[in-house]
DNA sequence: ATGTATACTATACATTTGTTTAGTTGTCAA
DNA sequence: TTGACAACTAAACAAATGTATAGTATACAT
């Protein structure tokens, strides 16, 4: 159920109330707000119930409950509802998922065979919505100072890239942390740090594997 | 300011009802839930705006603003075993923990009142244990390319650092990034960004004030 | 001994606030 | 053209709610 342009306004300015003040606006500040009648502040607000943005709780004043925070869910999309390495809010809500850490990367399977998992990290669910992930512990300084060695990097399994990203990639037996471009028919893989080569390979001669992109950098001092 | 056992029973209850209902207890609501008169609930509340644990907004109805999140003085034991924020696995093991995203740091108070928690995130528990932690959203490039705008640091609660610790200082009002160098009796605040000036501040001058130490870098491209 | 702080009872008052009743106006699809 | 919905006005009611007045009892420090 979609809202309003209206309704999106006060939805908006409910959100942004509790934000800076930690409770919600009673009805008659909504409608001071609007300059509207406290009446059409509280029909608003049963119309954002209805609609499932919201929840009023009985007659209490300020009685809010915000439901929906960005967008709305991704309604029957990918939810990698995998029995393992989930964790469960009190309420039932996941909030992160275990992402196992990558060691090496064995050559040849498509993006996840796990020949060594050293480990897992639990990351917040949302920035994985929908996106099978791993991590990968950087050992080099190639991609210094964007990224450190020791760090970990996101990276999201696909098999291919667009100009500019930094990607994770298989040369020979190796996975490597370099940045991609497609110049005609030749990709280059360029380290960020200028005291590494870039690596020029012909398109489709089989010699590099993309593993995936990087989506996150995590550090810990 | 320390709370007595009576005013931190009040006040536990107070954010566990805007946890879980997503607005504040009526005075009488308190007073229901401790079987006392409004009135000494209202005294209650009194107590605790003085403390500098909430802020009460006029006379509204559940006009409350809970501004310390954490514990009090980690003096001593640390391990905040909150009944909040954990994720459990199934096996009954911790594994990670939400911890707060804090948009503006509030002056003045010790370390850990908080004007505005913008969110959480979880992180994994093995990262915290034993420590006060908040996360703070970067917004300027003075650490860049070490630390770059819209990271978020991890920030480790302490009153003080050790030369070429990067930290978050508050500076008048404004919270910052920066690495902590002391020599003599000088205090200075360098930028890894070379565009950003050093800061020099005569130690014990109370100009600014160590937040805490930045133990984790996490980037979300 | 006196003052201050905590923690409360009991009643009362004045708003604040959610909600109701009773309407109007305009849009848009069946 | 009829009906549903959105978006409102205007006034009123009853409940919820913050707060004041006026006290009691206990603990602790000066």
């Amino acid at each position: 159920m979609e809202l309003t342009p209206r309704q999106k306004e006060i939805f908006e300015f409910i959100k942004g109330f509790i934000k800076e003040r930690g409770f919600p606006p009673s009805v008659r500040e909504i409608g001071e707000r609007f300059r509207i009648y406290p009446r059409a502040a509280f029909d608003h607000l049963r119309a954002l119930e209805r609609k499932g943005y919201l929840k009023r709780k009985g007659s209490m004043s300020r009685g809010l409950k915000i439901l929906v925070f960005q967008g709305y869910e991704s309604r029957g999309s990918s939810q990698r509802a995998g029995p393992h390495g989930e964790h469960l809010k009190k309420e039932g809500r996941l909030l992160s998922r275990e992402v196992p850490v990558l060691g090496r990367v064995a050559a040849g399977k498509p993006t996840l065979a796990v020949e060594h998992v050293e480990g897992t990290i639990p990351l917040p669910i949302e920035w994985l919505k929908g996106k099978e992930v791993f991590l990968l512990k950087v050992k080099g300084d190639s991609m210094s100072p964007y990224i450190l060695p020791e760090d970990y990097v996101i990276v999201r399994s696909q098999p291919a890239a667009e100009n500019g990203d930094v990607v994770v990639t298989l040369v020979g037996e190796e996975a490597t942390v370099k940045r991609f471009f497609r110049k005609g028919g030749k990709v280059e893989l360029r380290p960020d740090n200028e005291h590494w080569e870039t690596l020029q390979i012909e398109e489709g001669s089989g010699e590099i594997q993309i593993l995936g992109k990087v989506i996150g950098v995590f550090r810990k001092c």
